[in-house]
RNA sequence: GCGCCCGUAGCUCAGUUGGAUAGAGUAAUCGGCUUCGAACCGAUUGGUCGGGAGUUCGAAUCUCUCCGGGCGCGCCA
């Protein structure tokens, strides 16, 4: 309808422009909105403004030429000139309904569209280290990212969902490390765990787990592997060296087990994690079409031929033994190192790896949704993008800002490495899937989202998803009504059809109109990145259908008009349902 | 110190390719079930859009500056 009556202005134009009245070479860039305000029309239209400065004439009187020059169609009722030169389309009721017609005849594809073209994209999202449970933090990076990748395949695109695995690097060998010392416990032996170590209860879960497989074929005494270690920083040596100790434990490890049994554990401890998530995000309705390995960009060397193609570009030197990338040249603040002077490349270094690999994976558009704290990150990776000459737009980043959370009003430690956490699945058996999901993908992404537990928790009937859903409910129980009627009442959407022109009371009219916008709203929300907008439609469609049902029966005895509205709400439903599907949450026939 | 994000009703938030009288939810007050589900609807109250300056027909939206809050500035990942 935009375009429709975009044209129609363009007509308008190109006949001022023939009579002379405008020059003809104007830059047209016609924008056409919905109006705010029912009393503004349906459309409204500022080109006039726009043009008013360039054409050096009066803005209202320059509308009242396009109304003049507009060409009739039959899904205009009238236009208007209003406030300083908007020109106001009404629509006729014809084009109104015609919202009814599609969705009876799309279903659950109303509101797709082609718009995207097939074109590869690539959504890339939690890709939380693999060194303990999801929190609630990731919570929000998983239902905003299944969301971003929904509506671009509601639009068209051809989409596919990863989950970097960072499988390599000194996180996970000390996961490995804090998974033996609690395996030795199981063993039978007493031992001081290190303060920098995983704490959580999950990884003296993953020792029992190893103790029932392996047996103690691991064991080693605790007192050989202490001998030489760094000593600990704890309240009652603060002299000593919490990341040396550390080190020197995984160094033992390695050195007392052997390479081969030490990866045993290792990978023991990451598949039972990656497993574990997995299953974590699949209860959350997040599912994945690849779970991307960083060790595999190690072994396979491509890595190796990363830090080899920015060579071959000049963007590389050696300092202090290490080896550094020059992204300053391309807009870093500073350059990076990308192989340590030990010879270990760094995990930026796997970064621009994976990057370049994306992309020659016949990827066009990359999205990564990244926690907001890895902001400083994003000049460096699209610097190493630009540096090996790739194009760095293709690159998009969603930083989601943190979910503060909140707990008997004071903010909660949120750290994985303490064991101090509120893990994604708690909330989820706490508020369930639906409320989860919907009020994370509620706020815009950039915004704070300060997540109170306590009112999520005991207040959970007050989440606008029970609004919505309940909409959807009340809609599947007026059917309901109608195969149970006394009066043997039946609904069958073809002949409605033929009577929805008896839809005509101002309920009726916003309802269609809002339903009318949906496909509009997938299409700002896919194009923009912003899942938001969806639940807020949403709670705006829910609303008018409500008002609609406190105003208005259904079901009355005129067979006409009780079939055009059973059509309007089996719309309704239709486009509640199709909506609630894109954002992850259930539409429940009874609740 | 430098960089990124945020600041809109008591609270939680929408609204930015510049548009008309800045909107929802919640809280507060009042009203509505003999009815297809009251987990609902309607009404009222509530604002220096953080402060100031600028750009123009027009600024919550763009620019500058200041204030306040969050985050980041590793040969960690």
């Amino acid at each position: 309808m935009k375009s429709h009556i975009s044209d129609l202005i363009k007509l308008s134009i190109q006949q001022l422009q023939k009579s002379g009245d405008l020059p003809d070479n104007l830059v047209l860039d016609i924008v056409v909105d919905r109006t705010k305000d029912a009393r503004h029309g349906d459309f409204s239209c500022n080109i006039a403004m726009r043009l008013a400065k360039t054409v050096k004439q009066n803005p209202r009187k320059l509308a009242q030429d396009f109304v003049r020059m507009l060409p009739s169609s039959k899904y205009i009722e009238k236009t208007e000139l209003a406030g300083p030169g908007f020109i106001n389309f009404y629509l006729t009721t014809q084009a109104l309904l015609n919202v009814v017609h599609e969705v009876v005849e799309q279903k659950s594809r109303f509101g797709s569209s082609l718009l995207g073209n097939k074109e590869k994209v690539q959504v890339e999202f939690v890709s939380a280290n693999p060194t303990g449970p999801l929190h609630v933090g990731h919570g929000r990076g998983a239902a905003h990212g299944a969301v971003v990748a929904n509506l671009l395949a509601e639009v068209g695109y051809d989409v596919s969902k990863e989950y970097y695995v960072n499988d390599a690097g000194r996180q996970m060998d000390i996961l490995a490390t804090s998974v033996w010392l609690r395996y030795l416990e199981h063993c039978g032996d007493s031992i001081v765990f290190p303060s920098n170590g995983y704490k959580g209860q999950y990884v003296v879960d993953i020792a029992a787990d190893l103790f029932a497989i392996y047996g103690a074929d691991f064991s080693r005494l605790f007192v050989e592997i202490i001998k030489g270690v760094c000593a600990d920083e704890v309240s009652e040596n603060p002299e000593g060296d919490k990341e040396a100790h550390i080190d020197d434990l995984i160094n033992k490890a390695k050195a007392l087990l052997g390479e081969k049994d030490y990866r045993v554990i290792f990978d023991f401890g990451l598949n039972k994690i990656i497993e574990d998530i997995k299953q974590d995000l699949g209860e959350f309705g997040v599912v994945y079409d690849e779970w991307f390995s960083e060790r595999s960009l190690v072994d396979s060397k491509v890595v190796d031929k990363a830090l080899q193609r920015l060579l071959d570009h000049d963007c590389v030197y050696e300092k202090d033994g290490a080896l550094w990338f020059r992204s300053s040249k391309f807009g870093d603040e500073k350059d990076r190192v990308v192989k340590r002077d030990n010879g270990q490349t760094t995990y930026f270094a796997s970064d621009i790896a994976y990057h370049m690999n994306k992309l020659d994976r016949g990827f066009t558009r990359i999205i990564d949704v990244w926690g907001a704290d890895h902001h400083g990150y994003v000049p460096r990776v699209r610097a190493s993008l630009d540096a090996m000459g790739l194009d760095s737009n293709a690159l998009e980043v969603l930083l989601v800002q943190f979910a503060i959370l909140y707990r008997k009003g004071k903010k909660a430690q949120m750290s994985t490495r303490s064991g101090e956490f509120v893990t994604l699945r708690e909330l989820r058996s706490e508020v369930g899937n639906d409320a989860a999901r919907f009020f994370y993908v509620m706020r815009k992404c950039e915004q704070h989202l300060d997540f109170d537990l306590d009112l999520a928790k005991s207040q959970s009937n007050e989440n606008p998803v029970f609004y919505v859903q309940y909409a959807h409910a009340r809609i599947c129980s007026v059917f309901r009504e109608i195969a149970d009627n006394e009066k043997n009442y039946i609904f069958d959407s073809s002949t409605a059809l033929e009577s929805i022109a008896l839809l005509d009371n101002s309920h009726e009219l916003s309802l269609l109109t809002c339903l009318a916008r949906y496909p509009e709203i997938v299409e700002s929300a896919a194009v923009n990145l912003e899942p938001h907008q969806i639940p807020h439609y949403l709670r705006d469609l829910a609303n008018h259908f409500h008002s609609y049902y406190n105003a208005h029966k259904f079901i009355v005895d005129d067979l006409a008009l009780r079939n055009a509205r059973l059509l309007l709400i089996s719309a309704t439903r239709q486009v509640l349902s199709n909506g609630m599907s894109l954002i992850g949450v259930s539409a429940p026939e009874v609740m």
